[in-house]
DNA sequence: GTACGCTTGGAGAGCGCTTTCCAGATTGCG
DNA sequence: CGCAATCTGGAAAGCGCTCTCCAAGCGTAC
């Protein structure tokens, strides 16, 4: 083992008997370089141990083989704890998993960056100088200001979810009305009556789509109002909203809720109220996460192929980072029913 | 806006007419720099829009500024989706959670890094020159041998959960052992006669330590023989262990679950084998995670401060980054029983 | 036999920053 | 008032790597 000092590509050339330049070359494979020379100096990385240097590499060729994965929430102030509950979210590990999927493979570090409303500067100033070569964003307000920003700084990047305002940055994003309308249609075919709708927060676009959809879709079936009650996509304030609702519409027989873990407390209040799922109330939930699964009745929900968008969201962003002039582009994802038990 | 080229020092240093060293200095709040100087620079750094160059930083200084939160799977091959699976875990959410709030606060970047039994030595390899300053490990299997590199070369790391083998590397850990005692002292308590236990892996230290722990205090309660059964912390191991438990023992009348995940699979077990909880069967899980206050009846458990733990980690890795030949050190959390429902 | 084209390896100039070393300026004290 | 001691700012040497020239070396054709 060396004793301090690493080896470098000086050691390697001085071992092998040739430059720096033909070490180079070698390592990464460039060029016509004599077989024989090429055999002499992979012998001679070997035996010095020889790893290339990442910064002094990153320097010269203005690449870092790292794409940030920017979670902002530009409500919240810097040192706020909120942003460390989000990451217990199942949401979060969903995302990490997909990118994962496609950066490992192509041998790209995946970086966390947290942002609050301070940091937008500093963030899109650490980016525009190689602290990485692209950013996938996760923005959870409304109105974020960063992904403005970042196409502004033209700063590779590519956001989950569409942009409260349209920006020129590349998304993914999930069908969101479809979802909601595909809810609504079996709400609708299980010949519920009295349908009611627990919502995510008003401001945040997923949300609102999911309202529209499912109005405009109950609209269809001949349902002209749809009560509804708002919750924070928490467990708890499913709880709320299902008993504020119930509390107004007692005979209510369909509810469909816009995430999975506020169905979850939509169901507990439900049991607690002595209502039957399915028979007295059908219930449907939204994102098909485990907790739909878990759930007993187990959760006829709409399937959000996460995993899948946060793939192809490191693959855009890739795309982007290999050609930064690349035309911006979305693509959405179609959501499925799930039918399990409870509606 | 600069048309392509960022500012550099040199940029910066013409501005404010001094050499670049001082701009430097001054950056760096270092040394007695003329305070009218100091001044002049900073403009000329606001004026230019300047933003130090990481990398050219780290290549002089050997530092970077990053952590890698390496997840460990050396009995998974390379490409294989298992670890994907695992960010869904809250485990996972939890874990990168605590080691956010010391991180940021200390503007270090949290840089994540799977390696599956292939990668083990690039890992190190890349480790050592500086992809990041130090590493948390998050060791899934048993038998890892990726502490023991990581100590061989010299690199600041610390483990979450003590490593399968002595290896002089610093670790956080709970008191498993402690933890299960506390579930089996509730169940005694409760006067439970037929006591049961739903293991977790054999083979993961954590898993091993709980069901010493519990055997141990059951032992000392008079329970001389504990049936036990395994999973592999999946809900759905947990619904097949409880099922073959309770298919050997009929009369069980308390059963410890190794964490909350296959807690819920048990309950809804016994649920639809009529027996009520905890009238019938009284349950204690492990973790506190966010299912236990989901599960109906909300789940009696042992409080795992994963949070807090992985936030210790990371402050002890920043204090071995600092100091690289800091005396190796582990601690231990002690848990602490949440009684809510269940049992 | 000479000229010309092509291949191949080496020299060296940076990438942007930190930091050591030194010279010049300033101060204190005899 | 002079000399040593102290402080400040600048020049310059790298950190380890890539990549653009350039000079050989070789083969071919005239």
């Amino acid at each position: 083992m060396q004793s301090h000092r690493l080896p470098t590509l000086e050691d390697v050339a001085r071992v092998a008997g040739v430059s720096r330049a033909t070490v180079s070359r070698v390592v990464n494979g460039i060029r016509n370089v004599d077989p024989q020379l090429h055999e002499l100096v992979w012998t001679a990385v070997e035996q010095t141990g020889y790893v290339p240097n990442k910064m002094a590499r990153s320097l010269v060729t203005r690449r870092t083989g790292t794409v940030a994965l920017v979670v902002s929430d530009s409500e919240t102030h810097d040192d706020d704890p909120f942003m460390s509950r989000f990451f217990a979210d199942p949401y979060f590990g969903r995302v990490v998993g997909g990118l994962m999927s496609v950066l490992r493979p192509a041998s790209v570090q995946l970086a966390l960056q947290m942002v609050g409303a301070d940091g937008h500067k500093r963030l899109v100033g650490d980016l525009r100088n190689g602290q990485a070569d692209g950013a996938v964003v996760l923005s959870l307000p409304a109105r974020d200001p960063l992904p403005g920003l970042l196409a502004d700084a033209r700063i590779p990047a590519v956001l989950i979810g569409r942009p409260a305002d349209p920006v020129p940055i590349s998304y993914v994003d999930l069908a969101n009305e479809t979802g909601a309308a595909l809810a609504a249609d079996r709400l609708a075919a299980r010949g519920c009556r009295q349908i009611g709708m627990i919502s995510g927060p008003a401001d945040v676009p997923a949300s609102q789509d999911r309202i529209t959809g499912f109005r405009r879709a109950t609209a269809r079936h001949g349902h002209a109002w749809v009560p509804t009650a708002s919750g924070n996509f928490t467990q708890e304030s499913g709880e709320r909203a299902m008993r504020s609702l119930l509390a107004g519409h007692p005979q209510l027989d369909g509810v469909f809720v816009a995430n999975d873990l506020m169905a979850l407390g939509a169901l507990l209040v439900l049991r607690d109220a002595g209502r039957r799922v399915p028979e007295d109330v059908a219930v449907v939930g939204f994102d098909d996460s485990s907790a739909a699964l878990a759930a007993r009745p187990a959760l006829t929900t709409v399937r959000h192929p996460l995993e899948d968008m946060a793939a192809e969201a490191a693959k855009l962003l890739l795309v982007r980072v290999e050609d930064p002039d690349a035309r911006v582009s979305s693509v959405i994802y179609e959501p499925t029913l799930v039918v399990r038990q409870s509606a």
